[in-house]
DNA sequence: CCAGACCGTGACCACCTGGTCATGTAATGT
DNA sequence: ACATTACATGACCAGGTGGTCACGGTCTGG
């Protein structure tokens, strides 16, 4: 929980700058991870001068922190947005919108879902796994007070664990959203995505349904046998 | 799908140089994943001169391809262990059994599972997502079977997409593991796992029960509607 | 019109990277 | 005993790394 360090001399620059920089940031940290990220590469991207950047962010791991730190605030706000605009809604109507919302912001912002997925997935930042549980631990609350409200409405089973159902769910949330991103994106690098493990492209919103009908239903069949 | 290439140089050594190696390298590409690891720090580790290890696999990426290989042949195997010694069994048994056997893989053979994990959850190999597919296509054909299995004896709703089921059991399954692994292992490297999020150590068995439940009922409380 | 503050620039630094190969050493064959 | 083969070694290479800083241009205030 260090303070929260901020980048004034970057903050003062020209919005467009600013944005360009972010993006070439974002794409470089999110293609190669902040271990084999090259800053020449980044610099030579975003078609400013090597000292520049150093300057502003005084650091690699600066930048990085910066970079991170901007696109995990927007997941957030994501979701904030999400919960609080479905406040009386069922439960799996939310978790739809949840799913929704994710793939929106796959979608709308792939370089920030890129770095937000790294580093979800790998720890591979200049503070680790830090990092990585702040990261986990924001979206698993969330998740946990949806289910608690479900609980409480008296839609979900009260004998559920809020806390395990949640990381589970938040599991498959994840999930679905990273393969999502790799076949909608994955431009350039290594060849069109051979089409093997991995592939929700087509029919977003079916798949939505399912995996909401799935933790609504479960898998067992219960027509021929009530009780077992 | 490239010829499966052999290293005879290397395979010729003395089995506990061998090990020695392949830990090693297993133990540098875990950590770093295969950008940032570094084959001095690794022939440093494994007690070898730098010139031996490109005798023997020629190139960073060649030897990446052996460990990596080598590490997926042993999941393989687990999985079909428990395939096969659970074919008559019930399907959420079966399930369980699998999680289980995962489970033993992660703190059995922590090494393998790192890099394991690596690969699964971002690519960072030498031939990117082509790895990436091949590995997630193994473990969703195999979960796919199991769930074909018991839809045709009647265990799991007829109605389900097996494809899509298996996709998702399989985000749980890989997260379950992973976050198992990252706190039981996670040595040296940063803090000791700062008790954020990502928590599923105490009473690996209740998880595995919760899972596996959750999966059966799934989360509605059918105790006052029956229909809705 | 100049003085001074500001700041982007890119040559430069020490260090590290994956990879090579002449050399030394040990084992083998005869 | 010697010749030959096999192989491990580590100094060495070109190139890239994160990071620095003297320089020079541009804008400001007086």
């Amino acid at each position: 929980m260090q303070a929260n360090v901020t980048f004034p001399r970057f903050e003062k620059l020209e919005p467009t700058l600013r944005h360009r920089i972010l993006d070439s940031a974002l794409k470089e940290f999110g293609r190669f991870g902040y271990g084999a990220a090259s800053m020449n590469r980044l610099v030579k991207d975003a078609g400013i001068s090597k000292g520049a950047i150093f300057k502003y962010f005084g650091t690699k791991a600066g930048l990085f922190d910066y970079v991170y730190r901007s696109s995990l605030e927007e997941v957030k706000e994501q979701l904030r947005t999400v919960r609080d605009s479905s406040g009386t809604e069922p439960f799996f109507d939310r978790l739809e919108k949840v799913l929704r919302a994710g793939l929106e912001f796959t979608t709308g912002r792939p370089l920030s879902a890129a770095i937000y997925y790294r580093v979800i997935y790998t720890g591979d930042a200049p503070h680790g796994n830090r990092i990585l549980s702040e990261i986990q631990g924001t979206s698993k609350r969330f998740l946990k007070t949806l289910i608690e409200d479900g609980v409480k409405k008296g839609e979900l089973r009260p004998d559920i664990d809020a806390e395990r159902t949640a990381f589970i769910i938040q599991s498959v949330l994840d999930r679905f959203l990273q393969a999502h991103y790799l076949v909608f994106m994955a431009p350039a690098i290594d060849r069109p995505a051979s089409r093997e493990g991995s592939d929700p492209p087509s029919g977003s919103e079916k798949w939505i349904r399912e995996i909401a009908d799935l933790f609504r239903n479960g898998l067992e069949n219960r027509i021929r046998s009530e009780e077992r």
